[in-house]
DNA sequence: TATCAACACGAAACCGTTTTCGTAGTTTTT
DNA sequence: AAAAACTACGAAAACGGTTTCGTGTTGATA
């Protein structure tokens, strides 16, 4: 077992100071061409690689980005984890990561645990618990604390911050606009409890676009399941019950669910009813027929919350001017399968 | 913007010495009941936590844990990673993950990086280059600097580690087996490029069930699909000019994407043929009809491999006892749905 | 020859902790 | 009353770097 070589041993073997051996690495012409070579060689010959820890004592910068999100096995945070590690480890950046399970307590829990050090700033989409709690003094205290924050997806108009969010209102307007342009007059939405403010925003657009195309709203149109523990027979009732030739489900759970149970009932789709779900993951790729579905590019809003939040940490070098914070709005597209009657 | 209060200011404003405070905070009985109050109420009142940072530099250990994985995009990846991160942080640990992507390069150099200081020890399971290349050395040089080292899923023999595995041979031969009970007497199997050796133990398990119950293994009934970029002529050939009344999968997708090709040509799962895949994920449970298929439990395979992980990390601190390396073994489980005959 | 700048390097502070060791001042022992 | 033993605290080293500032040695300039 050999352990990393230090500066220190470096400038005992080579019999100069360790001061000596650090501007030599870094080409200071303050020392001169053969001493640097000799250091340079030495250090080549054993690996040296200065200590990550030892330079975020010194610079106060770990190079660390803290990422916080409800779920990890959940395609669409996932795809923007992905996007988050890219873009950060093409700027020197790594990522640690702590899940909070949708609990408030473990979210609080994990931020205090990493602004004691580990990380110089956060990007993170919140619990379902802390929506509910509206309880958001976890992310003040960080942000007084000098962390950038960038919130994305289930953000919250409360905090002042960087935001990375999607065209919720408007995509969930285009898809069901696009059933109505099909023909479709009784469109139903099956949607999560509401205080997923991104449900309601989608909810919105749907009623948007009924609205401004004429189509009387009903209520009993709207299913609501609940976040865990989807009971089959809730949307085998709705499906028996209710009357639709389309429908809008606010994730591609849902929209599979019950493309298997209209098809079970002889209802076929898209003949007799088009089926639109949200996030374009495998289910939707691989269903039968294949899921029309909004992609909501999650890749992309990772990468553009790392840009923001690096952003900000290589700017707060410089005077602390106002603060500037924006709000990005990563477009979501409809991509047309076999669950609609496409043109 | 309050920053971190330190020892320093806390020992400045008492009047007191850094040892001081910091024996005080301690409990340490070297100092008088009456100044440990002062320290600890001034303490509690800026809410003073200790920084990581100086902790890590000072204690040589970081308590983070490094994660290297292909992908994240990824159920599997993603199960094991929720029981690395679930377990890591119920015992004190952070977790950085680094996504090589299935790149030799990425993955060296992600370990380098990591291995600077800023992680205790690695989980990893390889990327598909590395298997390819053969090359192992940047897992040597890792573990001779003293970082402990986890291999799970795809793990290299040449490497004497601790590792987590599942038994891909055995459950292979049972899923074969049970195909075989039903009284199928052509079974499938439809895998990817032999350098995954999980793919190849599955193969294995397959061939071993076929020859212990007297069935004739016909290479022709093999389909190796490519690692990326699946055409579905690939299927609808093999479906079309083959004869089958069984398949075994080597994941999910394939398994769904089978299914939907051979009930297009009318032949009925499960009645005509069976199909049986790996990795219990979303497709499994949602497709139509659902999927008999091999669950991995990933997430008590993070579990342990972080178990493992974290008693290196903590017995280290003993004398350095003679090297023993487990292979711990997960037990994948039969989960029938619909698309087998079950009894 | 005295002065001065350039050169090449080292000492030391600093980042925020922990911990060993030393030492005043007080109390106990003999 | 002198020696020994506590008590309560501080100084300083250490972890591994970076960086400012000082300094001895040159060679060039006046």
């Amino acid at each position: 077992m050999k352990r990393k070589i230090t500066l220190k041993q470096i400038a005992r073997e080579l019999g100069v100071s360790i001061s000596t051996v650090s501007k030599s690495l870094k080409d200071s012409d303050e020392i001169s061409t053969d001493t640097k070579q000799k250091v340079k060689a030495f250090a080549k010959l054993y690996n040296y690689r200065p200590n990550n820890i030892a330079l975020s004592l010194k610079n106060r910068r770990t190079k660390n980005i803290g990422v916080v999100i409800p779920d990890i096995v959940h395609h669409f945070f996932t795809t923007v984890f992905r996007g988050i590690e890219k873009y950060a480890n093409q700027h020197g950046y790594n990522v640690v990561v702590c899940v909070s399970d949708e609990s408030y307590e473990k979210e609080v829990f994990n931020m205090e645990l990493l602004a004691n050090g580990s990380i110089d700033g956060f990007i993170m989409s919140v619990s379902a618990e802390t929506q509910q709690k509206n309880d958001f003094s976890h992310l003040k205290e960080v942000m007084e604390q000098g962390f950038p924050l960038v919130l994305f997806d289930r953000v919250i108009d409360e905090i002042e911050c960087d935001k990375v969010i999607m065209n919720d209102e408007e995509i969930a307007y285009q898809a069901t606009a696009k059933m109505i342009a099909e023909g479709r007059k009784k469109i139903a939405l099956v949607t999560t409890e509401s205080y997923f403010n991104v449900s309601e925003k989608r909810a919105e657009g749907y009623k948007r676009a009924l609205k401004e195309h004429g189509v009387d709203y009903d209520e009993k149109l709207t299913l609501v399941l609940p976040f865990k523990g989807v009971e089959e027979s809730y949307i085998e009732d709705f499906v028996e019950n209710k009357n639709f030739d389309g429908v809008l489900c606010v994730n591609e759970i849902f929209a599979v669910l019950l493309m298997a149970t209209t098809q079970k009932k002889g209802i076929r789709v898209p003949e007799d009813v088009s089926v639109i779900g949200f996030t374009d993951g495998l289910l939707s790729r691989y269903s039968s027929p294949t899921l029309t579905t909004v992609a909501q590019h999650g890749e992309k809003m990772g990468e553009m919350a790392a840009e923001m939040l690096i952003e900000k940490l290589e700017n707060e070098i410089g005077f602390h001017e106002e603060e500037d914070y924006r709000t990005e709005i990563i477009k979501a597209t409809l991509i047309e399968r076999g669950s609609t009657i496409n043109t």
